[in-house]
DNA sequence: ATGAAAGCGCTAACAG
DNA sequence: CTGTTAGCGCTTTCAT
């Protein structure tokens, strides 16, 4: 039988460099050197240290640390969004799960700073540049004020997220665009001819940007553009119905919608049902980012893949780039998206 | 005219006390009794200070001052999650919603910490213990070695939703038992007598309550419990089909459903329209958690909602409290729910 | 009411 | 390769 442990170490207070120093016998300056693996240790001293730390449960302090070298290691999620539900989508979730993954294993740490109301932008601008290393942006707003204060602050900062013209932030976002054009291209080669699309907001870049691609793939096919076939949507079920009933009004004899969020696509077979079409039979409708609501439709919902995990991943990856300023980091990076193709078209 | 603007001040290095004492006039001290807000300061040097303050765009160090007083001013919501996508989840999201609100306007800042696999749970530990001034914990399985570890390691922590049993730590939760309660009582009012339920996993505390509620409406009547009618899903879809194939089989006749989630409710409908039983003219169904889906549903359904976002609000109340130790913190928290009553039903 | 001075725990020259 | 030394910016006695 052995002794069952060591004197527990009081954790009244943490053990300090010094105290390591003092029970491997070295200097506080070759402590530091291990803890932050320089090389310039001899093996010897590096396994007294190892192991002083061990049996005191050493762990450096940040702020001391930080305070030296003038780097906090922490990033922040900084969510301008006066729009509280933003939250709770998927694409946020996703987001921070890629973000807090690539994270791992570093000793990066992540802020979350929620930026309601115009005093906390405040706030969280000065906070941000006097305590961050550096920012990842989500925000869906065009002209968010935060993203000039922040471009200006000089401070690193990539967004989630094509955002509006005139910021000069990088930024990291799904092919919107080619997103799309994929699904109508689709739809076309199911045979549909007579496709309408529901769009988002067109003050956001994804709005615009899906429009784009609808416009882009008819095209290519020679089809002339037709504005009666576009009906503005806010992204929610409620609007994707308002807009269904103006497309319908304007061409009873749709065969195809390409809506550019799958909630609008949910209010548009909602109201298709509703006005005696099936789906997808009469009317076919796709739908974009390939969220759990797709999947639970009646019919499951064709919709457009977004790798938001990886655009989490990503903006980490660049964010840290610019931090330490190793390469310069690229404007734009834009990760492909892809068809997920289910009951409804 | 005036002069367009004081000098610029430059941002190549944020101002420190010394520098706004020395514009003020006053030393170092006194600048950071007026950053504090002690009263032992005349007037007229707060004024001074306060200007230069501004003048300056003065904030405080963190590193510097939660050196000396050794506390960091900011908790961690960790997340202890293996199964990875809790994150995605409304529950969490609102959770965090929550938080954050409570936060807003206090100096803290909140940390995220997600803790998947068994590795990260370790670092995870040590940091919080040195570098938080407590946690909000989240973790959906039971026995989570976290769970325990932050107990004993005597740091401030909260548990979101009820901990499984022999976990000593303070929690804040929804009334789950009370919530199943009404949503059966209210298939009672119905007329239903034949009512099943799905219950979620029997070693998640919620899944356990929620059969709890289900047994003491039905008790309430005089009904006695029926194991037939008890069938156990994981508060996924698949499961709910599942679950509802199995209670169907026991008993064809079955008028009513109670799931103890909401995507256990869409199986529910799914299964049952499938099996030729109208919704809810057959068999009346109401699921948990009022999410998204329940409106997105067809028929939307009648569901149980839960406060989270208050629950969040809470967590850190009860939190704070712990962390500055200025009341003793209840063991326990439960905050009501409430049914929303929609067509499933 | 205010200032002087002593660190908090750590890193980073700089010597040796 | 290692130790000495000088702060980083702030709070906090302790005098005054």
């Amino acid at each position: 039988v052995i002794a069952r442990q060591l004197p527990p170490v009081s954790r009244s207070r943490p053990a300090t460099l010094e105290e390591v120093a003092r029970v491997a016998g070295v200097s506080r300056a070759t402590v530091s050197r291990v803890v932050n693996g320089s090389p310039r240790v001899s093996s010897e001293a590096r396994r007294a240290v190892e192991a002083a730390v061990v049996r005191l449960g050493y762990a450096p302090n940040r702020a001391a640390r930080s305070l030296v070298t003038r780097r906090t290691d922490s990033i922040g999620l900084v969510v301008a969004e006066s729009d509280e539900r933003v939250f709770g989508e998927p694409f946020f979730a996703s987001l921070v799960r890629g973000v807090s993954k690539e994270l791992t294993g570093s000793e990066i740490q992540l802020v979350l700073l929620l930026a309601h109301s115009a005093a906390e932008r405040a706030r969280v601008e000065s906070y941000v540049t006097s305590h961050l290393d550096g920012v990842v942006l989500v925000s869906t707003h065009a002209h968010d004020p935060l993203l000039v204060s922040l471009g200006d602050a000089g401070i690193p900062a990539v967004v989630a997220g094509r955002p509006p013209e005139g910021v000069a932030l990088p930024y990291v976002d799904a092919d919107n665009v080619g997103g799309a054009c994929v699904a109508v291209d689709h739809l076309l080669g199911r045979g549909r001819t007579r496709i309408g699309t529901i769009t988002g907001p067109l003050d956001m870049p994804p709005g615009l940007d899906r429009r784009t691609g609808y416009r882009q793939a008819l095209a290519a096919v020679g089809r002339p553009h037709d504005p009666g076939r576009d009906a503005t949507g806010d992204f929610s079920a409620a609007s994707g119905e308002r807009a269904t009933s103006a497309l319908l009004d304007h061409d009873p004899d749709l065969d195809a919608i390409f809506a550019a969020s799958d909630l609008m696509a949910v209010g548009a077979v909602r109201t298709l049902i509703r006005a005696g079409r099936r789906v997808p039979d009469d009317v076919a409708v796709v739908g974009f980012d390939d969220s759990v609501v797709a999947e639970t439709a009646t019919p499951a919902l064709t919709s457009v893949h977004q790798p938001v995990v990886d655009i989490g991943r990503r903006l980490v990856r660049v964010l840290l780039d610019a931090v330490t300023a190793e390469r310069r980091v690229p404007a734009a990076t834009v990760l492909p998206t892809h068809l997920v193709v289910r009951d409804s078209s």
